[in-house]
DNA sequence: GTCTGCGAGGTTTTT
DNA sequence: CCTCGCAGAC
C-alpha cells in the first residue's frame, strides 16, 4: 500500500537539506508588475514583514496575493513548498493555484501549503497526531456524525432532549472551538450553559473522540494549535519552513485561526493579510472582525495598504454600495472609486407578495437576455438572484421551472450530505478502517439486517467490556452469543464482509470495482432498488456519480479525506443558465447583473441575526448588503415584497430598513406590475419611462406599502415589524365570480385560497393568481 | 424489531 | 409546509 503521507514527508525532509544557495537563482524579469496599479503594486512588492492589504470589493485582492506569490517564486525568495497561503475555501485555493500557475508561465509544480485553514491542519496533524494522542490515520467527522455522537452522550448524562437538544450543545462546543477554548479553559461564566453541564458534556465528547481516533472540524486547528504552543521544536522547524505566509479573507478568521497564524508568523513575520472589513460576514460562526481591525497592533510595524480602485461595477452600483456601508460605526474606512462613469443606477422595486417577485424577475430576466431593455443583450450565465436565506430559493426554482429557464442553484443541499452518499461513504470508512466505530453504527442495520437498538447496545457495550473496536465487538458476539441466534447470524454475515473487504483495500484491489461490489454484496444498492418511493431513483444516480468521482482518486483512503474537507461539489456546466445562490455563497463573484430579492425587514437584515447579535449582527447583515450589491458590474436590482408565505402562513412586512440607505441619486424606482391594473404588460417599458416617475420615496410603490401600514394603524414604517393578516379578508372574490384579469382575459373563479384565487380563464386555461390582479368583470371600462 | 401515524419544531449563513 | 423523532400497534 503506498502511503502518500510519508512520501510527501519524505519530500519535505529532503528539501529542507537542500542548500540556500539554490534559491538564489537571479530573478528573473517581471513582467506581471507592469500589469498592476501602484497601490497593487506596493502589495505585490513589500516582501518582508508584516502587510496588511485592505482590499475593497473588486478592487483585484485576489490578482494582488496570486501576483504576490509569483514574485515571491520568481525572486528566488522561496520555493512552493515554503510558502503558507491560506484561503477561506477551497474553491478560492483551486482558483489560486490554477492563476498562479498561469502567471508563473508554466508548471508550478505544486503548492503543497496552500489551502484553508482545514485542509493545510489536517495535513500537519497527520504528521504529528501522536502529539495530540491520536493516531495519524484519524477520521474526520462530519456534522451528522458528530450530533449523534452528541445525542449518545446527552442521552447518557440523563438530560432531556427535548428541553437540551445535542444540536445546541454541538454549537456551544463549535463557539468555543472557534475561540481556542479547551473545556478546562471554558470561562466559569458560560458554566451554566446547557443545564450547567456544557463544559462537562464538552469534556467527555473530547474524550470520546480521542478513543474514536476521531476529529470534528473545530479539532483540526485545535490539535495544531495544541502541538504547536506544547512543542516549542516543532514549532521552530515550521515557523523556519514557512518562509512567507499568506492569508486571504482574512476579515473571516477566528481567533483559533488567528492564534495559528501568529504563532507560525512569530519567527520572521512575514505575514501578509489580505481582506475587508466591510465584507466580514461569517461572524456568526466565529468570524472576528477584531482581528483585521488589530491587525496593525498584534504586528507593530505593518505595512498597511488600501487598494480602492474598483474594476468592477459602474460608479451607480459602487455609490449604492458605499452610502449603504456608511451606515456601520466600526470600520477602517475605504472609498472606494471606479474609472466606469455611468451606466444604470442601481434599481429597486416593491411587489405583492414573493411569487410575483419571482415572477417578474423571471420575466425581467428573459427581457434582459432578449436585449429588450434597452441594454445589450445579457447572457443568463451572467445573471445572479442571491438571496439571504435558502428558503427564498424556491419561489425562483418553481417559477423557473414553469417558464422553462434554465437555472442553477450554487451550494444548496450538498451531495455529499445527501442520506445515500453517506451510507455509501460510511461502508467505505469502515472498509478502509475496520476501527471506524460511528461509520459502522450508521450503517449496521441498513439496509435492514434485524440488528435494531438492542443490537447496537450489545455491540457498544461489549466494546467498551473489551475495550475493542464495535466491529470487533460484532465479531466477538457472533461468535459468542449474547444476542439471538438470527441477529448474530446476521452480525456475522457483515463482520465476514467487512474483513473480505478490508483485504481487498489492504491489497490494493482496484478501489472503484471495489468500491462498487461493497455497494452490491453489502445489499445497500438492493435497497433502494427494492424502494418504490419517487426520489429511489435519483438516490441510485447519485451512487453512481459517486463511485464516478471515486475514478479520479488513486485510492479511498485519498477520496474519503477529500470529502472530509473539500465538501463543495462544482459541476461545471457549460450551459447558460442563470445562478440562484445565498449572499454568503456570492462572496468573491461577480455578475454582470444581479438580482437582490427580499429586502424585507426581518428576512434581511434577519430577525434571528438581530435578536441574537443587536447592534453587531444587524451590522453585519449591513455588511452582507454590501457584497450583494458589489456583486454587480453593470446591473443591480432590489427588491422587496410586501407580502411572503411563511410555512403556510402570510406575513406581511415592511422593506427592509437597507432600502433607505440607498443614495437616492443613484437609485431608480421601478413601478410594481399591477398597480395599474395589469400584470407586466403594465409594467414600463423604459429604464426611462420609469425615471420619470419620480423620486424613490415618493414612488407610487412606496406610497402603497406605506399607506398600507398606516391604514392598519400600525404607525411608521420604521416602527413596524412583521404581522399576520387574516387570509381571509384578502380577497373579495367568491368561487364562480367572473373577473378580469389583464392578462389572461375573462374567467371564472373556481376556489379561493388567501389573497390567491384559482381561475378557469376562457382563453388561456386554469391559472393560480393574485387577487390583486384581477378585477371583477363589470368593472372592466371597455 | 419494524412499521405507521402523530405532534412538534424549523432555515440564515459553512469549513 | 416539511421533516424528524417518538409512541403505540403488529
Amino acid at each position: 500500500m503506498t502511503n502518500a503521507f510519508e512520501e510527501e514527508a519524505d519530500a519535505f525532509a529532503a528539501a529542507a537539506r537542500t542548500p540556500l544557495s539554490m534559491r538564489a537563482m537571479a530573478a528573473r524579469p517581471a513582467p506581471y508588475l507592469d500589469d498592476l496599479n501602484p497601490a497593487q503594486r506596493a502589495a505585490v512588492e513589500a516582501l518582508d514583514g508584516p502587510v496588511l492589504v485592505l482590499a475593497g470589493a473588486g478592487t483585484g485582492k485576489t490578482r494582488a496575493l496570486t501576483t504576490r506569490i509569483a514574485h515571491l517564486l520568481n525572486t528566488g525568495r522561496a520555493r512552493p513548498n515554503e510558502i503558507l497561503a491560506v484561503t477561506f475555501t477551497n474553491k478560492a485555493a483551486r482558483e489560486m493555484k490554477h492563476r498562479i500557475g498561469s502567471l508563473v508561465g508554466g508548471v508550478v509544480e505544486g503548492m503543497p501549503w496552500l489551502g484553508t485553514f482545514h485542509a493545510l491542519s489536517t495535513k500537519l496533524l497527520r504528521r504529528h497526531a501522536e502529539l495530540a494522542g491520536l493516531k495519524s490515520n484519524f477520521t474526520i467527522l462530519d456534522t451528522d456524525d458528530q450530533l449523534r455522537l452528541l445525542r449518545q452522550l446527552v442521552q447518557a448524562a440523563n438530560i432531556d432532549e427535548k428541553r437540551w437538544p445535542p444540536r445546541h450543545l454541538a454549537g456551544l462546543i463549535d463557539g468555543w472551538k472557534n475561540r481556542a477554548l479547551t473545556p478546562e479553559k471554558v470561562p466559569s461564566s458560560e458554566a451554566h450553559a446547557f443545564a450547567h453541564r456544557g463544559t462537562e458534556l464538552y469534556a467527555a465528547y473530547q474524550e470520546r473522540l480521542r478513543t474514536l481516533n476521531a476529529c470534528d472540524f473545530g479539532d483540526l486547528l485545535l490539535h495544531v494549535l495544541g502541538i504547536l504552543q506544547a512543542h516549542p521544536d516543532v514549532l521552530e522547524k515550521y515557523q523556519r519552513w514557512f518562509r512567507y505566509i499568506l492569508v486571504d479573507e482574512y476579515q473571516d478568521t477566528n481567533v483559533a485561526q488567528y492564534l495559528w497564524l501568529r504563532l507560525l508568523a512569530a519567527g520572521h513575520r512575514n505575514v501578509a493579510c489580505v481582506g475587508d472589513d466591510d465584507q466580514s460576514i461569517y461572524g456568526w460562526r466565529g468570524a472576528e472582525v477584531g482581528n483585521i481591525l488589530r491587525f496593525e497592533k498584534d504586528f507593530p510595524g505593518a505595512t498597511v495598504i488600501r487598494l480602492e480602485q474598483n474594476y468592477r461595477s459602474t460608479s451607480h452600483i459602487l455609490a449604492a454600495a458605499s452610502g449603504v456601508i456608511a451606515a456601520n460605526a466600526s470600520r477602517l474606512g475605504k472609498t472606494l472609486w471606479t474609472e466606469a462613469e455611468g451606466g444604470e443606477k442601481v434599481r429597486l422595486i416593491g411587489h405583492w407578495d414573493g411569487e410575483e417577485e419571482a415572477r417578474w424577475i423571471g420575466e425581467e430576466i428573459e427581457a434582459l437576455s432578449r436585449g429588450s431593455r434597452g441594454l445589450d443583450p445579457l447572457s443568463p450565465d451572467g445573471m445572479a438572484i442571491l438571496v439571504r436565506a435558502t428558503h427564498q430559493m424556491r419561489a425562483f426554482e418553481d417559477r423557473f421551472l414553469t417558464i422553462g429557464l434554465p437555472y442553477r442553484v450554487i451550494g444548496g443541499p450538498r451531495f455529499y450530505e445527501r442520506q445515500e452518499i453517506r451510507d455509501a461513504m460510511a461502508y467505505f470508512r469502515v472498509a478502509v478502517s475496520p476501527e471506524d466505530g460511528l461509520a459502522f453504527e450508521r450503517i449496521v442495520n441498513t439496509p435492514r439486517r434485524g440488528l435494531g437498538d438492542k443490537a447496537v447496545q450489545e455491540i457498544n457495550r461489549t466494546a467498551r467490556e473489551h475495550e475493542v473496536s464495535p466491529l470487533d465487538a460484532a465479531r466477538l458476539i457472533a461468535r459468542d452469543g449474547g444476542l439471538p441466534a438470527k441477529a448474530r447470524g446476521s452480525l456475522g454475515a457483515l463482520v465476514a464482509d467487512f474483513d473480505r473487504w478490508h483485504a481487498q483495500v489492504r491489497e490494493g484491489a482496484d478501489h472503484v470495482a471495489l468500491s462498487e461490489a461493497i455497494l452490491d454484496e453489502s445489499g445497500y444498492a438492493a435497497m433502494w432498488q427494492n424502494e418504490k418511493s419517487p426520489d429511489a431513483q435519483g438516490r441510485l444516480e447519485n451512487l453512481k456519480e459517486l463511485v464516478k468521482a471515486l475514478d479520479e482518486f488513486d485510492n479511498l483512503q485519498g477520496f474519503l479525506e477529500h470529502v472530509a474537507l473539500v465538501m463543495d461539489n462544482e459541476t461545471e456546466e457549460a450551459a447558460e443558465k442563470v445562478s440562484i445562490m445565498t449572499l454568503h455563497a456570492a462572496k468573491g463573484l461577480e455578475f454582470p447583473c444581479v438580482f437582490l430579492p427580499g429586502w424585507e425587514d426581518g428576512l434581511f437584515p434577519s430577525q434571528r441575526a438581530m435578536d441574537e447579535s443587536g447592534l453587531k449582527g444587524l451590522e453585519e447583515e449591513r455588511r452582507l448588503a454590501y457584497v450583494g450589491i458589489t456583486r454587480a458590474q453593470r446591473l443591480c436590482t432590489i427588491s422587496f415584497a410586501a407580502n411572503r408565505r411563511i410555512y403556510n402562513q402570510w406575513q406581511s412586512a415592511m422593506p427592509s430598513r437597507f432600502v433607505d440607505e440607498l443614495p437616492e441619486a443613484h437609485v431608480e424606482v421601478l413601478t410594481p406590475p399591477g398597480l395599474y391594473g395589469g400584470g407586466l404588460s403594465a409594467a414600463p417599458s423604459t429604464l426611462a419611462d420609469v425615471a420619470a416617475r419620480g423620486d424613490v420615496y415618493n414612488s407610487p410603490g412606496w406610497r402603497r406599502m406605506a399607506s398600507r401600514a398606516t391604514e392598519r394603524g400600525m404607525g411608521a414604517p420604521r416602527e413596524t415589524r412583521t404581522m399576520t393578516i387574516d387570509a381571509s379578508a384578502v380577497s373579495p372574490y367568491e368561487p364562480g365570480a367572473r373577473v378580469f384579469h389583464q392578462k389572461f382575459g375573462y374567467g371564472t373563479v373556481e376556489a379561493v385560497e388567501g389573497d390567491k384565487l384559482s381561475v378557469a380563464f376562457d382563453k388561456a386555461g386554469s391559472k393560480h393568481v393574485v387577487a390583486r390582479f384581477v378585477t371583477t368583470a363589470e368593472d372592466v371600462p371597455f
